[in-house]
DNA sequence: ATTCTATACCTAGCGCCGCTATGTGTCAAC
DNA sequence: GTTGACACATAGCGGCGCTAGGTATAGAAT
């Protein structure tokens, strides 16, 4: 059932559901490709080569805040965290969505 | 309100609201920048640039056809259907949406 | 007559962004 | 000591909306 989404769907959907993870909390790349894999039941498996940029950009955009720290198991990470602007950014980006998913669900009838 | 909606999003909407659109019965280009402009209450406002080019790259594939008429006012159109094919990429594209849409509906609790 | 507006189509060039492929390094298990 | 999971990163490619322009007709307004 892994049917890939479409490459723009992930385009439009990858700002939203970032913001959207660490709005619940900071977190750190690589999970939150296993957090948006098991949040859409495996439906979305984003690759790495193309959220660590979605993170550069958002981080660029000051909409989301990073700092290195080292777990138990010695691993380094780079913890995210929303900004103020990136919570703004996050209503707008919902309010978005929801415009246009009350349209194709007006033409889907 | 008519606050546009990201680039990304147009993006990821264009093609299954156009098959949604022509779901419905045959229309043309210029019609159909309206009726997304009203179906979206003005929330999405689509420009010509880049529409025709969506209904070009739809028809390439195959997912609609195209034909030339002359409407009583003597104005050219070229009006649009849906194939076969488009049926069934329509019927994917949506399933694709609505994957994305629940993970989104999941994160914002 | 002429000008304006709405209608109706089209495309070139730009910039953005996901994808593929690849690279680096660590830790735990076998 | 090799494999696999973890964890970050980037270069090059292709796709696609946007901007900005172009062409053309019909009807209304001046």
């Amino acid at each position: 059932m892994p049917e890939p989404v479409s490459k723009e769907l992930v385009a439009a959907s990858s700002k939203p559901l970032v913001l959207a993870i660490l709005a619940r909390g900071e977190s750190y790349g690589y999970a939150i490709l296993q957090e948006v894999r098991e949040l859409s039941g495996g439906r979305l498996d984003w690759t790495e080569g193309m959220l660590y940029p979605v993170l550069h950009r958002l981080e660029a955009q000051k909409l989301i805040q990073a700092r290195w720290a080292t777990s138990e198991g010695g691993r380094r990470r780079k913890y995210y965290r929303l900004s103020h602007q990136g919570s703004r950014a996050l209503e707008s980006e919902r309010s978005d969505w929801e415009a246009v998913d009350a349209t194709l669900k007006a033409v889907w009838g």
